[in-house]
DNA sequence: GCCGTTTTCGGCCCGACTGTTTTCAGTCG
């Protein structure tokens, strides 16, 4: 049973005790469960057999033991019991927006709609006869509502699609830069998961800190590329811009300014964990300031410190910014990345938040494959190394590494791709010496395959003209874990293998990734002195913020690259730094924060 | 049902929006 399949259980036992309205807070403890076991990096199964089901948050001895004996027996008696009454057609409609427990209950009751696979239709055919509006508590408006997300989720348009990170992050600066233009703008940021630069972005969220917001707002509204003002109102306006994305922007007076980009910043576990310790200190936060609720305690330094911002007509205290916000809750100010309930509050409290890495520690890139006419068996880039190296000089570095990908093996005899690297090199070398106007260092590398039985696809005296290869998996994806893992670690064992290049070879939208023994894998990096990539590419993106902070607290270092195809798309850097700082990950733990002579000893494993 | 910088008992995040309401229920982030 996979981690989603157990949560998805969960979640449901959650809905039915919400349903009933006994104890909302067993339900609160179900779903909190279910959101924690969504988000671990871990198989519950793994942990189960280890009998440390109660490390997982949210779970204690009760959840514990439901879940073992879902494990042993495929079914929980306790669950059996609560779902009694309830038909499971129910269940498929919660993924419907707008449909909550409730709303879905009263439905499949009133119209006897106990088929969970036909649910949907029948629900939609019964909405379209219009016998939905004269229900008690309905209208002709929630029965329109109804229609259109069933119209919706029988798309399969279950959630919002999601867009890549860089994709929206895109977008979010085109904005910002014009709304930075307007005379009353004082600040703009962009606010969500997209200021938390998480992987995936559902909605792009601005916030402008401003005097007159009324004339922000309607600046905004003309953005060229609007073709449509979805709304607009008092705390900012909505567009709809012409590639059918919708971006909402908040305006805010510069005294609320730091509460509400808090607030609006999320994510939601950061800040109920956020709420919840502000709670013992006697305040309870929201979008404009902290409030003091209850007996006023004794008053303490924050308090003191907080006065000058206290507005009594409010009764709020204000921030503008969001350090000073932090601060009134006895925090260092908690960088975005950070902000998903993973422990940052609680180390915050000790003082000993990590000096997260910053994109102007990279002093190079590995991975980035160039228009050398190397025959390959996957892409060429399109730039030339020179154009590459120039660029690389525009972006500060002090190297670079070549890693086209290697010969074709079905094309080419061994002979033939040694012979095409020892071309390679001695051109690259011929390029090199040719220049004096760049700098920046060259690294002669590969990316070579691991093919299925675990050989690379380049013969051993091929390596000879390479200063260290990048291996990876580009074909066979479906293997057992075992055999994946076998398959890896004897194409890594190779001393020339430096990266293993997106670990996991998931493609966002498109392409789970396969399964690796990650133990085994920490294991090997570590005593072997090899790194894990994280892959900038937009849909790689890859190890996972997550993962990559499992590698480091293993003790594995990391390279951050971007896999680019055209000398622009070294930009892309900035990617893979926020799913490294968001794997909480430190200058020192990064390969390419190195001096170039530390990095040329550590590919000669010297 | 979980959990511990006031607690092993007694708490458990907060507010907006929407549609249906004339004081609220449901859903969402």
């Amino acid at each position: 049973m996979t981690n989603q399949e157990i949560a998805k259980l969960l979640s449901n036992i959650a809905a039915v005790y919400q349903l009933k309205g006994e104890d909302r807070f067993r339900m609160m403890a179900y779903e909190k469960a279910a959101e924690s076991i969504r988000g671990l990096t871990q198989e519950v199964s793994d942990l189960w057999k280890d009998g440390k089901l109660t490390t997982i948050p949210g779970v204690g001895p009760s959840l514990a033991s439901h879940i073992d004996e879902l494990l042993r027996t495929g079914k929980v008696k306790h669950f059996e019991q609560v779902l009694k009454d309830i038909p499971a057609s129910v269940f498929p409609l919660l993924e419907v927006p707008g449909l909550g427990i409730k709303r879905a209950f009263k439905l499949v009751s009133e119209f006897h709609l106990n088929d969970p696979k036909t649910v949907v239709a029948k629900l939609l055919a019964v909405a379209k006869a219009g016998k939905i509006a004269s229900m008690e508590g309905y209208g002709e408006k929630s029965q329109q509502v109804i229609i259109e997300a069933l119209g919706r989720f029988k798309k399969g348009q279950i959630k919002e699609n999601r867009m890549p990170l860089p994709y929206a992050y895109t977008m979010a600066e085109e904005i910002i830069t014009y709304l930075k233009k307007c005379p009353h703008t004082i600040h703009a940021l962009p606010l969500g998961s997209l200021r938390r630069m998480v992987a995936t972005i559902g909605d792009v969220d601005v916030a402008v800190s401003t005097n007159h917001p009324k004339d922000v707002t309607e600046w905004f509204t003309k953005y060229p590329k609007s073709v449509n003002v979805v709304e607009t109102g008092e705390g900012g306006a909505s567009i709809l811009l012409s590639n059918g994305r919708q971006v909402d922007m908040r305006v805010i007076v510069p005294r609320q300014y730091g509460a509400m980009l808090q607030y609006f910043t999320g994510s939601k576990n950061h800040n109920i964990k956020l709420r919840e310790l502000a709670l013992k200190k006697g305040y309870s936060l929201n979008e404009y300031g902290i409030k003091p609720v209850g007996k006023t305690q004794n008053s303490s330094r924050s308090d003191r410190d907080k006065t000058q911002n206290y507005n009594s007509k409010l009764k709020i205290y204000e921030f503008s910014t969001e350090e000073a916000f932090y601060h009134a809750l006895g925090l260092p100010w908690v960088p975005p990345e950070l902000r998903e309930d993973r422990g940052e509050i609680e180390v915050g409290l000790t003082g000993k938040l990590p000096q997260l890495i910053e994109q102007q520690d990279i002093r190079g890139d590995f991975h980035i494959h160039s228009n050398y006419p190397i025959q390959p068996s996957h892409d060429l880039g399109s730039s030339s190394v020179m154009e590459i190296l120039k660029e690389a000089q525009r972006q500060g570095y002090e190297y670079i590494g070549i890693s086209d990908h290697n010969p074709s093996v079905g094309n080419h005899s061994k002979k033939q791709i040694i012979d095409i690297l020892k071309r390679r090199r001695s051109k690259f070398e011929q390029i090199i010496a040719s220049t004096k106007s760049v700098r920046v260092k060259l690294f002669v590398m590969i990316e070579a395959d691991i093919l299925p039985d675990g050989i690379l696809s380049i013969p051993d005296e091929g390596t000879n003209y390479l200063d260290g290869m990048i291996v990876s998996i580009h074909s066979v994806f479906s293997m057992s874990k075992e055999k994946m893992t076998e398959r890896v670690l004897k194409g890594f064992s190779h001393p020339k293998a430096k990266i293993l290049a997106h670990p996991t070879g998931r493609i966002l939208g498109k392409r789970e990734g396969y399964e690796l023994d990650w133990n085994k894998i920490f294991a090997f990096c570590k005593k072997n002195n090899k790194a894990l990539e994280i892959n900038a590419y937009p849909e790689r993106l890859d190890l996972s913020d997550k993962m990559a902070q499992e590698a480091i607290k293993a003790g594995v270092k990391m390279a951050i690259d971007t896999d680019s195809h055209a000398a622009e798309q070294l930009a892309l850097m900035r990617y893979g730094v926020a799913v490294a700082r968001r794997g909480w990950l430190t200058k020192g733990d990064v390969i390419n924060t190195m001096e170039y002579n530390e990095v040329k000893k550590w590919l000669n494993n010297s």
